[in-house]
DNA sequence: CATAGTTAATCAATCGATTGATTCGCAGTT
DNA sequence: AACTGCGAATCAATCGATTGATTAACTATG
């Protein structure tokens, strides 16, 4: 249901209403060059409206930037929500899956300025965060809990949220701080690490971490 | 010796030259504000200092960001450089001493501000981006890398790559996305997460991934 | 005097915000 | 069908404020 609409929204035939041309720029604009850097002006000019339909439709700038997160959320949550697992599932092919799809959701959204406004957000917290932690960040972060609940029973909170904290810290890595890694090492050869390589890693190195999987040895890569 | 020098210029008494008290200044502000969100006049207002002084002394804007973000590197590194490990150290305990120093200089800098500064560069990089890695990341980076190659003998170099990515990924979140982590989350539960605990968590995560240490179970945990 | 440093004042440009007028489509009335 | 009234939507134009940058006059030190 969803898609259709979102279809034509990033389509760039002109005349779906000047309200979401403009969500669909903002979107755009603020994810390239943040709130501060970007103008209300560059925006109405890039949705092809007058400047003075920011306020109509949204009051202030302010305004439009949080349509504009809600819009990236709705983006990158394409595809639908979280796959739900069945009960029976083992603990340890849920987290399999959790780590892949989360990954998956990371570096392959139908939108890509979508997921880099929405870490620009949580990278410095404004007005918007509130939107994208309790729609977005929160769900998944209760269902990784539940599920490191079960794959290690007798925990105390602390350890599984550290535990949690380890897996979402690997997989933002590669979303937030691909740029520097290129600058550090040879753009090259970050850029051969491809999605599913990544996610492999990270599921080998965390499942080996908890004791569920061997450990990284120089003899247990193909 | 840059200790006194930094001592002088981190005090609030006043008459140091107006040229650092402009860094000093910039340099905090430009870390709350971002580089477009933060304004000459409130830095120059909050230096004490007259507007016309940021271009007599660093000749526009940029320039003055560029200085406060090698300010910030300077402020970062004090405690001296990475510590030497003596050639004869086991690699095993070359990688825990540097997690441990890394999660200390990430969580535990004498200026808080100079860490939000370059944590903010590295996430969107500027023109002074190639400072903070060339004087700052990459030198972990290498040295990390070294410790691994000694550690985990033939294996290929992307290995070795996402590997450090883990290690380093897991101590960026802390730094990162501990505003967002309180949002998630209690803030109490996430505050009672020290320096010392969240190193030796990740130390513990790391080793156990390697296969050098005990794997992460239920029993395991004090 | 000469140089280095500081100051207040002001520049043009751009910012976000707002105005009042105008156009469009569609209901209801005659 | 023709006219009317109304709200939604869009427009050009401009508001005051703030931005970064620059000038010229001033002071102080050597």
């Amino acid at each position: 249901m969803p898609s259709d609409v979102l279809a034509e929204l990033i389509s760039d035939k002109q005349p779906p209403d000047a309200k979401q041309r403009l969500v669909v720029a903002a979107e755009g604009i603020f994810a390239e060059k943040g709130f501060d850097g970007a103008s209300i002006r560059e925006i109405s000019t890039e949705a092809g409206v007058n400047l003075a339909s920011i306020k109509y439709y949204f009051g202030d700038k302010e305004g439009l930037y949080i349509e504009a997160v809600k819009f990236a959320h709705v983006c990158s949550s394409e595809g639908g929500p979280l796959p739900e697992f069945p009960a029976d599932m083992e603990p340890i092919d849920k987290l399999r899956l959790f780590i892949r799809g989360m990954v998956a959701r990371m570096h392959g959204p139908a939108r890509p300025s979508a997921m880099k406004l929405m870490m620009r957000e949580m990278a410095h917290p404004g007005k918007a965060a509130h939107v994208v932690v309790q729609e977005f960040i929160q769900p998944m972060a209760f269902r990784l809990r539940a599920i490191l609940r079960e794959l290690l029973p007798g925990h105390p909170e602390s350890k599984l949220l550290m535990i949690g904290f380890s897996i979402i810290g690997q997989v933002l890595y590669y979303r937030q701080n691909r740029p520097i890694s290129e600058l550090i090492f040879d753009k090259a050869q970050v850029d051969e690490l491809g999605e599913t390589m990544v996610a492999d890693h990270i599921v080998r190195f965390t499942l080996a971490a908890l004791g569920h999987a061997a450990p990284i040895t120089a003899e247990s890569t193909p």
